[in-house]
DNA sequence: TCGCTAACTGAGTAAATGCTCACACGAAAG
DNA sequence: CTTTCGTGTGAGCATTTACTCAGTTAGCGA
């Protein structure tokens, strides 16, 4: 803690200050420079640094009548104990992007809750862009636990750290999963799941009192097989099985029941369990999801859901 | 819940979605416009709206390290149980502007707590604006009690309505003191207090396990002064008594210590007790408050301070 | 010591933004 | 029925912002 007297401020302490100066304060780019001493070409690139690096964050802070109307609509079609819509980003733009917001506000929710709670948490885009998403809050009582294998097939984890970033930010235990993701064989599955260290984080992910989900599509742009977990012709293997959507790597069809083939049978995560009362979140947008998101809200998988306008639209005109 | 076939978004809608494109989306303008069908002037004037209105919340996601030196400081020095420090907007800036954020953020600390407070307010720009940053938290839990009395030598109520505008957002019941701020004679103070329904809310003010207050100087641009509650005559004979500083409208000296004159004897609120060990927050920022502040932070009068950081480093270089 | 690369800087310019103005529409008052 | 006032609208223009490009410097390896 030395009170250092030249404070030698670092790179994204600058940014930092430039974006709070621009959008917290209102100073045009020319009074940041003058203010910091800077060129103004210097303050515009320390203030877009700022917003890129995520310093700044925004939230909307109005319910918009009409995803207001679209919310009601979705719990009702399918039941579900929560449903948050936001407006679209318009056609082109990443809906992550859009969602990544409203999906951290609800996992703020949980992690708000001063009682200790299992939270089990899948991968994927939206997760990850849910955890940058999120501010820093302290919830060391809660235990956050993945579903889903962190050993790729190629070995690179990069995609996985969902789990680990999340716990850095909220300083919480976490369990990661140590199996592969698919494995190579049915028994190869086996042998991992009857290892103790791996029984305890799999009883600990199935019993969690809270599940937060991507959801990916089993279509030909399917997030398993862009990310190498499934090969082509296992891909259209399985579409001709039925298979739709995915969640936590485990394949299900049109009405959201996991398909007994494929890769499910050599999966190594946890299966999330359907129609159990304890909050399944998923958190899904995007024209080609639609029908995966549809199937696991039809049987339950999840129960809960966060996803934008277009999508919204597409799930009820799908009833 | 009636699904409008045509929504008819209302004006606050259409200036939140164009807000939310604008700010979260990264649209410009222009696609704005072309987006929701209307001109790029109305779009402008959507987007700026949205933030005139506070649709669109900012938040700076970043401990500046120089700030976090001064926070460590002030609580070295004046054994605070918390320091908050923001940087300062520049000359010229209301520097209400700058803590506003980091106050409603300490705020929300406390109203997300599961187990039921009683926070007393002061009133002030500070605290209003605090108010004005707090995201809509549901807290019907917690009681909010006003330390400061109600009504106003001129009538007016506008600048009493902390208490109330931060019931209605997060939707808990509060407690107005129905006294006069400060009354003609001391008579009328007491006989004001021994009335029973005052006597209960001056006890839960008493009391209270929170304390979140403004601090106001007694120079000649005291705030009391400007808002009618004390005469320059006043004023001046309690400056010539030593006076330094002010909470909820109690006059203390440089030292911190309550003075026994003036209107100190017709103040009709309840007094913050120096030195209690419950949670006592100072929201407070300005070079003229300076001198104020360092009195309430000596007597423990608070016991945590969110503040910017020239007023940060003014208090420092007085020790 | 000498290139070489990569990051950083500042100038200029195209784009985007916000501000002001004049006008149109509708409601309330005369 | 007319007038007047307030609100909202679109156009033009000054300001502000973002991007591109060429030049510079610092670090690094040969």
């Amino acid at each position: 803690m030395t009170p250092r007297p030249d404070p030698e401020p670092s790179p994204q302490d600058d940014a930092a200050r430039a974006g709070w100066l621009y959008y917290l304060g209102g100073l045009t780019q020319d009074q940041i420079a003058a203010e910091l001493g800077i060129s103004r070409q210097r303050a515009q690139r320390l203030v877009s640094r700022a917003m890129a690096e995520g310093l700044i964050h925004v939230r909307l802070n109005h319910r918009i009548g009409a995803c207001l109307d679209l919310e009601t609509a979705l719990t009702d079609r399918f039941g579900l104990t929560r449903a948050r819509v936001v407006p679209g980003l318009g056609p082109g733009a990443d809906p992550v992007r859009a969602v990544a917001p409203a999906a951290a506000a609800e996992l703020e929710r949980f992690l708000r809750m001063t009682d200790p709670l299992t939270i089990a948490l899948g991968t994927g885009r939206a997760l990850r862009g849910m955890v940058d998403a999120l501010d820093p809050v302290e919830a060391p009582q809660h235990r956050l636990v993945s579903l889903i294998g962190n050993i790729a097939p190629d070995g690179s984890a990069s995609f996985f750290d969902v789990v680990m970033r999340l716990a850095d930010k909220v300083l919480a235990p976490h369990y990661p999963m140590p199996v592969p993701v698919i494995s190579p064989t049915a028994e190869e599955r086996a042998a991992f799941h009857a290892l103790p260290p791996v029984r305890r984080v799999a009883d600990l992910a199935a019993t969690a009192d809270v599940v937060v989900v991507g959801v990916g599509q089993m279509s030909d742009d399917a997030p398993l097989l862009k990310d190498g977990f499934v090969s082509r012709a296992e891909l259209t293997e399985m579409q001709a099985a039925g298979a739709t959507g995915e969640v936590a790597g485990w394949v299900f069809d049109a009405e959201g029941n996991y398909l007994d083939f494929g890769t499910n049978r050599r999966t190594g995560g946890v299966r999330v369990a359907p129609g159990l009362p304890r909050p399944s979140l998923g958190i899904a947008a995007g024209a080609s999801k639609a029908p995966a998101i549809f199937g696991a809200l039809k049987s339950r998988i999840i129960n809960s859901l966060v996803t934008d306008e277009p999508t919204a639209r597409a799930l009820l005109a799908r009833s």
